[in-house]
DNA sequence: ATGGTTTTTACTGCGTC
DNA sequence: GACGCGGTAAAAACCAT
């Protein structure tokens, strides 16, 4: 019988981890950098993975809007209809929508920690809207975020409609519906997000270490092999993986911290990491 | 619009520390 | 007594048709 090993209480400063400028443990790149916003996470440039992060913040606050007040520059004023005044601004309307929502782009990405190349399919997606005329009667930011939200699943590298809620200036609803609408219009290919991609981050959030994100992986591989994955949200999967990974290893932490996390009810993590144990049990794992 | 499915909300009881 | 967990019913959200 294996002692059951006493796992070290999770302390938040005092335990230091050692790696600085070792580069990103999972592909190698050099291009590590630190997230602005949102807890101030390190992570590569180059595949999105969170390395360490500073401050877990589970206080229930972390999917509010933090800059409530930002862009005051944009002062619009009392048209004052003069004529040229009219075409300055038609013919540099594009130029300045152009700039302004790839400076969206830019400050939602950092604040995500998604990868260079995600920014730049986005940018291309967002160009290929402005070309199409798809902005006219939407928000600027609601179309930026929705080219970055549809990038980052085609990319493979996906973040959850929360953690968007969390960064971008426009609602859920909003976000939702303007995402619909381009990726129809414009004919992108997006597939559903493979719930394994959100298990680094969630595993990293937690504090947990490697030998969860392998089970959580190795959990999700046998559930999308049994086709129990169909129709469920990628999001809650991984989150009750990432869970039920936590009990096989004897690590710590509760259901309501992983559904903080991911954004996840708890009762949706016990319905999901009870199949995925099932499974477990009965199918053959890794 | 509608119906089926999934997720959330709210509430409950049980065991433990 | 608070906390973690499990279960349930009903509402809400989602999705394909």
């Amino acid at each position: 019988m294996p002692g059951p090993t006493r796992q070290r209480e999770r302390t938040s400063e005092e335990e230091t981890e050692t790696e600085e400028e070792t580069g990103c443990p999972e592909c190698e790149s050099d291009s590590l950098v630190r997230s602005a916003d949102g807890g101030g996470e390190l992570v590569c440039e180059d595949c999105g993975l969170v390395i360490e992060e500073e401050n877990i913040d589970r206080g229930p606050e972390w999917r509010a809007f933090n800059h409530s007040e930002r862009q005051s520059k944009s002062r619009v004023g009392a048209p004052t209809t003069q004529k040229w005044q009219e075409r300055i601004r038609t013919k540099d309307a594009g130029e300045r929508n152009l700039q302004f929502a790839l400076s969206e782009i830019d400050r939602m990405s950092s604040a995500l920690g998604v990868p260079r190349s995600v920014r730049e399919v986005a940018s291309v997606i967002y160009r290929r809207a402005l070309d199409d005329d798809l902005i006219r009667g939407r928000s600027i930011e609601g179309v930026a975020t929705a080219a970055l939200y549809a990038a980052a699943r085609q990319l493979n590298n996906p973040r959850s409609l929360d953690e968007f809620a969390a960064v971008s200036r426009v609602e859920k609803m909003e976000m939702t519906r303007t995402y619909r609408y381009i990726v129809r219009q414009l004919g992108l290919e997006v597939k559903p997000a493979d719930p394994e991609q959100y298990v680094p981050r969630f595993v990293s959030r937690l504090d947990l270490d490697e030998e969860v994100e392998r089970e959580a992986r190795a959990l999700l591989r046998a559930a999308k092999d049994a086709a129990v994955t169909s129709g469920k949200s990628p999001v809650g999967l991984a989150a009750a993986a990432v869970y039920a990974a936590a009990l096989l290893t004897n690590q710590k932490v509760t259901q309501s911290q992983v559904g903080e996390v991911a954004d996840i009810s708890e009762v949706t993590i016990r319905n999901r990491y009870k199949e995925l144990l099932e499974l477990d049990h009965g199918e053959l794992v890794q």
